[in-house]
DNA sequence: AAACAGGCCTAAA
DNA sequence: TTTAGGCCTGTT
C-alpha cells in the first residue's frame, strides 16, 4: 500500500479486497452514505470525509496526517483480506458466501460508538437504526463542516450521560433509550473501560458488557467484533442463526473459522440477506 | 389489520 | 435450560 497527497485528497494505491459498497452496507456501520457518484461520505472518529474508488486507486478527502493517524487503521488497510477470505473458503457454502462478499473489510470503529449503536440496533431495521443515530448525533454530537455542509460527530459517552430520558424522546428509540443512558453513564463514570476490554480477552469483554441492562449475547458480540476489533468473534442474530441451521445443522461451532470467524460471519450475513438462499 | 424488525428481560415451566 | 410474552416505534 502506498499513499500520497493528491490535491485535497489522499490517493491510496495497492489496496486489494476493498469494496466500498459491501464494506459500508454489510451492516457493521451506520454513518456512511453513498452519493450519486458511488463515493461514500461518512463521519467517524470525529472527522467527516469522502472516499471514492477510481481505477485502481482510492481517494480519501483529508490530510496525510489524518490518513496515517485515523483512516489507515479505521479501514484496516494493513491486513491481507484476500488471504483471509481464501482461508475461510472451507466448503462449498463458504466459497459462495465469500465470493459474494469479497471486498468486505471489518472497520476499526470507535468503541463507544459501536456499543451505543448496537444497543440501538436491537429489534430494528437498518434504515431506522441510521435515522435514530443521525438524530442522536445532530442533537448531542459536535458539528463539523465538510464540503460546505454541517455534519455531526457521534456524541461522547460523557455528553450522553448528562442527558435525561426526556431529552432522548426526539430519537424515537423507545425502550432502548434507558439502555443507552445506562451505557453512557457506566462508560463515562469509568465503571466500564472499553479500552481495557480491548486489551483483554473476548470472554471477559462479553461478561463485562452483558452486565449492562439491554445488552445480551448478540449486541455484546457485535461490540466485541466491530468495536473492540476482535476478529475471531462470531455474533449470532436471526439471519445468521437461520443460515447456519440451514447449512450446518444445529451443532455448529464457529471456531472452525478460526481467528477470522468474524469476517466469515459478515460474509454469511451479507450473503443470507442480499444473495441467494442456502445451497 | 396484525405481524414483524439484525434483541433483551422477566416469569414460568 | 428452554419458552412465551411484552416492549417503543415504524413499516408492510
Amino acid at each position: 500500500m502506498q499513499c500520497f497527497q493528491n490535491g485535497s485528497e489522499i490517493e491510496i494505491t495497492g489496496v486489494a479486497e476493498f469494496d466500498l459498497a459491501r464494506t459500508f452496507e454489510c451492516g457493521q456501520c451506520f454513518r456512511w452514505n453513498a452519493d450519486a457518484g458511488g463515493a461514500y461520505v461518512g463521519v467517524a472518529m470525529g472527522r467527516a470525509t469522502r472516499i471514492r474508488k477510481d481505477g485502481g486507486s482510492f481517494y480519501l478527502v483529508g490530510t496525510l496526517e489524518d490518513f496515517e493517524g485515523i483512516w489507515r487503521s479505521y479501514f484496516d488497510l494493513d491486513r491481507d483480506y484476500k488471504a483471509i477470505r481464501c482461508a475461510l473458503c472451507i466448503d462449498d457454502y463458504m466459497m459462495e458466501a465469500a465470493k459474494y462478499g469479497a471486498g468486505i473489510r471489518i472497520l476499526r470503529q470507535d468503541k463507544w460508538e459501536a456499543l451505543c449503536s448496537f444497543i440501538l440496533s436491537q429489534c430494528n431495521n437498518i434504515p431506522r437504526i441510521k435515522q435514530i443515530i443521525e438524530m442522536l448525533c445532530r442533537l448531542y454530537g459536535e458539528p463539523v463542516e465538510f464540503e460546505g455542509l454541517t455534519y455531526y460527530t457521534f456524541p461522547s459517552a460523557e455528553k450522553l450521560a448528562s442527558q435525561s430520558a426526556e431529552d432522548l424522546m426526539p430519537l424515537r428509540c423507545g425502550y432502548r433509550a434507558p439502555y443507552i443512558l445506562e451505557a453512557a453513564r457506566t462508560v463515562a463514570g469509568g465503571l466500564l473501560d472499553l479500552e481495557a476490554l480491548s486489551a483483554g480477552k473476548a470472554g471477559d469483554a462479553l461478561t463485562a458488557l452483558k452486565e449492562l441492562n439491554g445488552i445480551g449475547d448478540k449486541v455484546a458480540n457485535c461490540v466485541i467484533l466491530f468495536g473492540l476489533h476482535m476478529l475471531d468473534t462470531f455474533p449470532v442474530d436471526t439471519w445468521i442463526r437461520k443460515a447456519i441451521s440451514e447449512n450446518y445443522g444445529k451443532s455448529f461451532d464457529p471456531s472452525v473459522f478460526g481467528a477470522y470467524a468474524g469476517l466469515a460471519q459478515q460474509y454469511i450475513f451479507h450473503y443470507a440477506r442480499n444473495g441467494k438462499k442456502a445451497v
